[in-house]
DNA sequence: AGTGTGACCCCGA
DNA sequence: TTCGGGGCCACAC
């Protein structure tokens, strides 16, 4: 499960982000989210796990992680060209579609 | 097997 | 917009 969810992880491209709950969807566990945050708390070198964010309503993400390793994250992005507004990010110019299952 | 915990998420106030 | 409550699933005790 976690192989797949990183799989998708890995999908997403440079400049991009989605939300854990995308990325558990198109990995085929509906209710994963969790798991799909879970599985990136390694801190995998290869994996871009900056690129994960959680989702607030339909139209905005937010830095989950707190401390040190939150401000990483931002700072990650905004080298990327992700517009980071203080811990939120626009889901509708950044965030990434999977193609496995679209919307 | 039961309980607590987490980088979640949706909904209502 | 922010806060709380409830539902969710896998892991560690």
């Amino acid at each position: 499960m976690f192989e797949e969810l990183r799989r998708y992880v890995k999908k997403i491209p440079k400049g991009k982000v989605a939300t854990y709950g995308q990325v558990a969807l198109a990995a085929g566990f509906p209710t994963g989210s969790r798991q799909a945050a879970w599985s990136l708390k390694t801190f995998d070198p290869t994996l871009p796990w900056h690129r994960v964010i959680g989702k607030i309503n339909n139209r905005r993400g937010k830095i989950l992680l707190r401390g040190a390793n939150g401000v990483e994250q931002a700072q990650r992005l905004e080298a990327e060209g992700v517009t980071v507004n203080g811990i939120h990010i626009d889901l509708e110019r950044f965030g990434h579609v999977f193609r496995h299952r679209a919307s």
